[in-house]
DNA sequence: TATAATCATCGTAATTATACGATGAAAGGG
DNA sequence: CCCTTTCATCGTATAATTACGATGATTATA
């Protein structure tokens, strides 16, 4: 073995305008919407903004608790937003959010 | 309580055009991306289309049986197709199959 | 002020995902 | 025909997710 031909990494073809935290958000929003029923309830909620907790719990075969921690991984993900009224919590879509991981995605791919 | 005031599940405002296996592919698609390492592994090959898995390999700090592994799901959630080369995978993109995601995104929020 | 309604959080069991080394299959080179 | 390269798969240990009942906080109601 006198000589040796490193095989480099194949040149990039173009560069992405994403990395670090704005990446990881992304990621995440993938991943909160990466599970049969927090799709579901997504789709609930786009049928039927401003619902509350309740709603969902009645609508879905699932315990209440477990609703309440896939809201919170919707809303810590970014695509939804709670409001408290009175006893009740009203859910509606982070347009803002929504928007957001929309144009990443057409951007990148 | 001589009455009750049944609370029903308000009604829908609209109707959504996914359900059954289409919705299974969905969800499928946002949880292969909802993983950092498989998002690293769809940026690198945006960048380097046709790549092989062993540049991949080189590319990220893990051993390449998990980049194979994240691979074939990354493969089975219809995101990337890859191609034999004699000994090697050449990978790329299924870019119908991510127009066909960012469509039903589009519709659906 | 007691009681009910609503929902988030806690602790925990069961399931799933993730990473690794080892192995083997398939193609190509000497 | 052996040896190397390339990569997928297997078995397995560890970590993360998911689901549940129980509990308690907060607000409204009788």
């Amino acid at each position: 073995m006198t000589e040796q031909l490193i095989q480099a990494i194949p040149e990039a073809c173009c560069t992405l305008d994403i990395s670090g935290a704005e990446q990881d958000k992304l990621v995440n929003m993938f991943k909160a919407l990466g599970n049969p029923t927090r799709f579901e309830i997504m789709k609930f909620l786009v049928t039927h903004p401003g619902c509350i907790t309740g709603d969902i719990v009645d609508y879905l075969p699932i315990a209440q608790a477990t609703v309440s921690q896939h809201l919170k991984v919707l809303r810590q993900a970014g695509w939804i937003e709670g409001t408290e009224e009175g006893t009740a919590t009203s859910y509606c879509l982070q347009e803002e959010n929504i928007t957001w991981f929309r144009q990443k995605v057409d951007e990148i791919f």
